[in-house]
DNA sequence: ACCTGAACACCGTTCAAGT
DNA sequence: ACCTGAACACCGTTCAAGT
């Protein structure tokens, strides 16, 4: 009837596991350790989920779960509108921002964000290769800037990404001078972001451009 | 003195580690398979190679040595060229692609072409932080390509490959074409590659297209 | 210098059994 | 319907010992 442990529901789980991969890295996320977690034995979770790596596509697809279709007035607000709303959905979890990526077509919320976005492309005079293109850099691009947002380090503990980023910069600041003057000059800025939305903003900005300027070169053909 | 095995050495160990990703997944990727391809102990590895995660780093460590620093009349073409070197390097082993962009700072390799195109990109005008900004794309763009190729499904068996992309098909031509039109029409294009350099050349014009917007932007004012 | 043997603390997963 | 116990086949890694 009821469950025994009232917690230990599928959504609760996949929940769990995101967090345990933002805490301590992706490689934190075992079986065994939900369980634990959960207070129940490690078996006990194979009734929720069939195994790992289904566990792992539910986490993937999470993220499909509160991203906005597009929209906007023109089709390129539509797109930087929409790129954004994946970019916010994926930095709620950057450590599993990566699962997103092979589940776009194998989720419901993921085929409904799809379909609105080719339509949207096609509209605008794509062709059909072309908007499939677009599409998925739409989201590899999402996902990049989410996983290599400068400082995360995203494979280590949370408490230990400051001493990791302190000792990449020790090693990069020993380097000779005269052989990476142009690396010394941009440490700052690889290593550490001081503004994030500037980052994300910039980012989007050079991929929407990108396309914008596709779009104008077919156009005027 | 000389080693008791002489295939086993540090590089012949990367290199193997990197077919195998490539024929069986990166998860089948480990000590044991290693040492037992090469007959020899779990344990014999552990003295060419501190653990596996120095492993993991060497494999990434391995794409920035054929990589051609930028070369070219003006900056748009030594952009392209050097992002299209390292995309030709990934390519050789796309499973293990994303192992990359963690360890462009922490090898000599990484460094010196990050020191190349550091100083093309801040040649042409830009800033300290859009250089660190627009180097780290082209990285990304590059990988991006490299292991989100339509078909790979690199995290497969290679011989399973062929019967995922056919399961894939499937579950999407069940759809309802009224709710889906626009992605059943680009179905194609999203389960295969029929033509890899148009897909490679589209993906990096798409990236320096982009930067090219931000160059012209910036010029005018 | 290079490798083995035994051992430890972990994994994911199956299968039969409990309630 | 939901969970446990015991067991299996794997991991990475340490440590002492061999040659």
């Amino acid at each position: 009837m009821s469950p025994k442990n009232a917690a230990l529901r599928r959504d609760a789980i996949v929940e769990r596991a995101l967090e345990i991969a933002d805490l301590e890295g992706s490689q934190a996320v075992t079986i065994r350790r939900l369980a634990t977690e959960f207070g129940v034995t490690p078996m006990a979770l194979y009734w929720h989920v069939p195994n790992k790596d289904e566990l792992l596509a539910a986490m993937g697809d999470s993220f499909y779960a509160g991203v906005r279709l597009p929209d906007g007035a023109d089709w390129v607000e539509r797109l930087r509108a929409v790129t954004d709303s994946l970019v916010a959905s994926l930095r709620r979890h950057p450590a599993s921002a990566h699962l997103a990526l092979p589940r776009i077509l194998s989720c419901d919320d993921g085929r409904q964000l799809s379909e609105a976005t080719f339509a949207m492309l096609r509209d605008a005079g794509f062709s059909v290769q072309q908007t499939a293109d677009i599409a998925r850099t739409a989201l590899q691009t999402a996902i990049m800037l989410v996983t290599q947002e400068a400082g995360a380090e995203l494979d280590v503990r949370a408490e230990e990404r400051e001493h990791a980023v302190k000792a990449k910069r020790a090693a990069l600041a020993a380097l000779p001078p005269d052989r990476f003057p142009n690396l010394l000059a941009c440490m700052d800025c690889l290593l550490e972001t001081d503004d994030e939305d500037a980052y994300y903003r910039f980012g989007v900005d050079l991929y929407v451009n990108g396309v914008r300027a596709l779009h104008a070169a077919q156009s005027t053909v």
